[in-house]
DNA sequence: TTCATAAATCTCAATAAAAGAGATTTTTGT
DNA sequence: ACAAAAATCTCTTTTATTGAGATTTATGAA
């Protein structure tokens, strides 16, 4: 798209695989990315060495052991993750609900770290799944602390869609809402993503302005009350506020050749 | 070492992020790749915009978000996790066991799926945890089956290793008990890598000689008896069977725009 | 088994991308 | 506001990357 470097070039071959599509063969993958053929065996041999690729028998291609391998040693470093855990288990211990840590990365909400305190979960995301980027309070209270540059970017993006669930007619009323959400710290909806079902959000940030992700809880409208609800409320904002206080602290760097500290920014 | 290709090069980044080492700092990866500061700069955007590594605060660089979503991909392509499932959860129901999967990829043995029975597992491989290619059934399994050549390298690299483990002094003591395993379809290893655990463990195949997983259960020597060893010895070579006869079959490919059936290799 | 066909790899010249030294800008901490 | 460090940019040389076509290797059918 921008700039034809090598590194992209291989990158976009991970790209093509998607929850929709699973499996490719090399004439799907010249076809879809336009390599000529030695190209792209290069590519994939490479890819297959590496592990990130695997072959299946027919010819196909699919992801490789290479990033499970990856997803355990992401699962030992991401802080947001370890710090994470106790309010996950906290909330879930307090409510019936699902409690979530989705990251915001690039353009996506993606779900890492997920805890369960009912038995037929009404939603359920397990770590790795994107969830959408337009719908719910996940969504919205990652919108409401966006650089507006970004966020018009977003919105006029995802317009048709955002309009569909209420919050009004109009950009200025989406604003308004997300202005909203700022103030209080927290974001709610009903039934926006799955039916019956609220979501409650807050912003997780790691030093700087822009969120990194958010800490929330999917709970049942039948199996809670507006009491309860304001009590969530309370407890996911000030849970993800003690993790963002957590993750902006000073820290100690691991390079071994470096002792001293370093306060971390905590604009 | 070989072709300094760029796609090797950006590939060696990743590489060096393991267990021992869950970040690093610009200044260290130059010093450790031997890359110069622009060149690193340029692959490490790259790779964060892509989102394979992530910036934290104070200046290092960690696996990124990417990983968890190629992570959930591949659970769901994975034939070898999506069909053994079933046979790792008839294991745990009928002994006090863990049961798991274990993919042969590169020259490493890798847990990709495991299931618990009992309340404090003696051993357990989470997901994405790397195994010891020297020690234990679950390695043996593999070797059994390897071709001469692989076998020979491996054998020599792990010489020391091996002797250890009480197989015998020599390399032909080692390829006695590895030609029985071949015979027997599994292996059985007592304390080698947890003291007081007994692993048994067999080899899955995918069409090819090669095999690419091995099933296998790990139960505490307290937990167990020599008759019972048996019978499990016995479930999971015809677990393992089973899953082989799965995966080497007859299956349809997902080309949308070939409806055809193709008989896979059998070897 | 042998053969026909498809799949994957190799060869090699032309071309376009990557690399790095050093300057410059931006970020960060005092 | 300032100094130091970190990250990015500029621009030329060098070098890998590319793809057409030939060749080899795997695959399925007879």
């Amino acid at each position: 798209m921008s700039a034809p470097n090598s590194v992209e070039r291989i990158i976009a071959v991970l790209d093509v695989f998607s929850e929709d599509r699973l499996e490719w063969t090399p004439e799907q993958l010249m076809a879809e990315l336009g390599y000529s053929r030695p190209t792209l065996y290069r590519y994939l041999k490479s890819l297959r060495e590496a592990g990130f690729l695997a072959s299946v028998p027919g010819g196909g291609f699919t992801l490789g052991p290479r990033v499970v391998e990856m997803d355990f040693l992401m699962r030992k470093s991401d802080r947001l993750v370890r710090f994470g855990k106790v309010h996950l288990d906290a909330l879930v211990a307090s409510f019936p609900c699902s409690a979530l840590l989705v990251r915001w990365y690039g353009e996506k909400l993606l779900c890492v770290a997920s805890e369960v305190s009912v038995e037929n979960p009404v939603t359920s995301y397990p770590r790795g799944r994107p969830m959408p980027l337009s719908r719910g309070a996940i969504s919205r209270a990652i919108m409401a602390f966006l650089p507006k540059r970004k966020l018009n970017r977003i919105v006029s993006g995802q317009l048709d869609d955002l309009r569909g669930i209420g919050l009004g007619p109009d950009v200025s009323d989406i604003f308004d809402v997300l202005r909203q959400i700022r103030r209080d710290g927290v974001a709610e909806a009903h039934g926006e993503v799955t039916p019956g079902v609220i979501g409650i959000a807050a912003p997780v940030f790691e030093g700087a302005a822009t969120p990194i992700a958010t800490l929330s809880v999917t709970i049942s409208a039948a199996a809670t009350t507006p009491e309860r609800i304001s009590a969530i409320r309370d407890r996911v904002r000030s849970a993800a506020n003690a993790l963002s206080a957590e993750l902006g602290e000073r820290r100690e760097r691991d390079d071994t050749t470096d002792t001293g500290l370093r306060l971390v920014h905590t604009g």
